[in-house]
Parts: structure tokens; C-alpha cells; sequence
DNA sequence: GCACACATGTAATATGTTACATGATTTA
DNA sequence: TAAATCATGTAACATATTACATGTGTGC
């Protein structure tokens, strides 16, 4: 799905949250904290990457350490395409390419066993990711110092748990 | 993003919920019910709706009244397809392709103006779908009758109203 | 020096969107 | 009968995944 090339503007912010990564490391975030959000894979990046270069957006530079590693860094043009991202307001919901949702849309009968089932996996499914994403929350924020420093991610971080906690009580409400 | 081909998948659902349906008004459901889980246009349906043909998984019929529709059926084969498809349990759970969140996630600075910027308009989205989804409900299920009929769709649609008032619930709170 | 993870890159393919195109049916 | 909508279809392009490919650094 073509959308409105959105990917380098989340490399973008990952280069202007930590200057000197490499292509690699960027990869790793959406293994992490952007992958709940969004997916990307190496052959998606580096190509992207050398298209950011080529606009100006950032610079890349090598170490002799290592011959193959190349770092990135945000330019004051790219900072200024990131800010200018920012500020525009979301037009939009995202819609939710849930197939669990999706499947049970096609069952009618309130007595079908699939319902059940779809249902204890889901609830396992979002047990383990609160887990995780609390996980998360003490690793990442584990005092107010580190909350205040990236405000965002924090907020996101409380959401995504929230969401999770509210989904799990839905489906406890239904199971019975 | 090709995932693993689910939209035959999908149309095939929306076949077997409603025989004789033509390819505009399967086109039609992926803007309303279908909508807040999956988007098709038109121009993905078609050749699709060739290829089930084609696989046996439905067949075509014309009429007289309209030269240019067609009317689909589900084969008996196309029903296994189906409830195989159905059968499988969800094994991930899905992303949240969200620019709110991911927009935040770039916001560092707890007094960034953006932040209650992006957190309004947030909350206008949600309230707006949050009424469309209550409207819904009360127009697709006004008794107990259609609920028996069609439950999972139901479920789905509490779901979903479930989410958006939690939603809504977590961005008063933080607005404090 | 061999295995394995690191690091980057490309190619083939699948999927999705936007724009273009054409004719049929309905309605004013 | 002209305009709008219905109904289907295709083409060009954008985006994403999987598989392939190649060399580097590190630990044993």
C-alpha cells in the first residue's frame, strides 16, 4: 500500500534522536520501539538511506574501525523536513489490519467454537505483550528524569499499555 | 506491504455473507463495515474477483436486467477455502500503522506545543468515529435477533467501541 | 583459520494506489 | 438527450517482502 512515504520521515527522527547510527542500528529500532507502530526491513532501509543522502536530508561518514559501517547524520535541511512532519496534524484514524476482528466478522453463529478459540489466543496474544511493553516501561523510564526527556515515547509507551489492558478486559467481559 | 494474501480471503467473506453480490457492492463493503479493518479500491477487487473465478473459489452469472454485472456465487469449494482460512488461529498480533503515536514518539520536550496539538485533533478523530460506530450499532443490530444473526460482527462492533472510549478515556487523562 | 554474527546491498516478486478508460443505466 | 452515476476494467507507478549476494569483524 503506497502510502504518502512515511518510512523516511520515521528514519528521519530515529537519525535525529541518535546521531551517528548506523543503518543497521536503525534497522534494530523497528525490531523495538518503532515496531509496534510500523515495519521495516534492511532492504527497505538502505535504499532509503542513500535516498535521504541524495536530498540532502543527511550525511553518512565512515570510521576506520570498521570499513563497512557507515554513520548518519541528520542535516539542518533534514531537521527542518522532520519539524515540518511534525507539525502537520493527523487527518486520519488509522485503520487496524486486525485479522482476528476480521475473522470473526465472518462468523455468525454465536455458538461457533471458533469464537472461543479466536478468542483464548487473542487474550494470550495481548497477555504477553503487556508483559512486554511493561516491561518495557521500567527498562526505558525507570525515573522521572528519563520521562522528561523523551515525553513522547513515554506517552506512547502508557497508551500502548492502556490499549492492551483494555482490549484483555473486553475479551474477559465477552468470555463469559 | 504484501502480506500473506488476505484480501481473497476477505472477499471471499463477503461473497458467502451475501450471495449474488456484484463486484461494486463488494467494493462498497470495504468502505463501510469491512473499513475499519481492511481497505480495498476497486481496481484490486476486479482482478481478484478474476483470479477466484478462475480458482474455482466462486463462479460469475449475468443477467438481463444488466449488461454489465455480475452476479457472484461462493462454490462448495470456496466455502472450504473459507472456513479453512477461519480455522487457522491468529499467531501475531497486528501493528498499529498509527502517525499519532508515531509522531509522539519524535516529540521529546514534555512542553512541545505540538504535543496537545496532536492530542485535540486525536481526540475530534476518535469522538467523530466514536459516534459513527454507536450509530452503527443501533442501525445493524436493533434487537436481539439480529445480534443471533450475525454475532461475530457484533462482537467486532462492540470491540471496537470498547477501543475507541478507551481511547478517548486515555487522552482525557493526560490532558491534565 | 573457521564459524558466526555484523553490515550493507540488490533482485525478483507481491501487493497496493492513483489515474486512465469505456460503456451501460438511470434520471432530469 | 444530456448529465450523472453505475459498473467494470487496465496501466503506470509506489511500496513492501523474501531471497539472494558479498564482504567484514570477532571469538574460539
Amino acid at each position: 500500500m503506497p502510502k504518502k512515504r512515511i518510512l523516511p520521515f520515521i528514519i528521519l527522527g530515529i537519525i535525529n534522536n541518535r546521531p551517528h547510527i548506523t543503518g543497521r542500528e536503525i534497522t534494530a529500532e523497528f525490531e523495538t520501539e518503532i515496531g509496534d507502530f510500523w515495519r521495516a526491513s534492511h532492504s527497505q532501509i538502505y535504499p532509503e538511506l542513500k535516498r535521504m543522502v541524495n536530498d540532502g536530508w543527511i550525511v553518512a561518514s565512515t570510521s576506520q574501525e570498521n570499513a563497512k559501517e557507515r554513520y548518519y547524520q541528520i542535516t539542518s535541511e533534514g531537521q527542518e523536513v522532520l519539524n515540518h512532519w511534525l507539525d502537520q496534524l493527523v487527518t486520519d484514524l488509522p485503520i487496524h489490519e486486525d485479522l482476528f476482528s476480521l475473522k470473526l466478522f465472518f462468523i455468525k453463529d454465536q455458538n461457533d467454537d471458533r469464537i472461543p478459540q479466536l478468542i483464548n489466543r487473542q487474550r494470550s496474544l495481548l497477555e504477553k505483550e503487556l508483559k512486554y511493553l511493561q516491561q518495557r516501561l521500567t527498562l526505558v523510564f525507570p525515573n522521572k528524569d528519563a520521562i522528561k526527556k523523551n515525553y513522547g515515547h513515554y506517552l506512547i509507551l502508557t497508551r500502548a499499555i492502556s490499549r492492551t489492558k483494555g482490549q484483555i478486559e473486553w475479551l474477559k467481559e465477552i468470555e463469559e
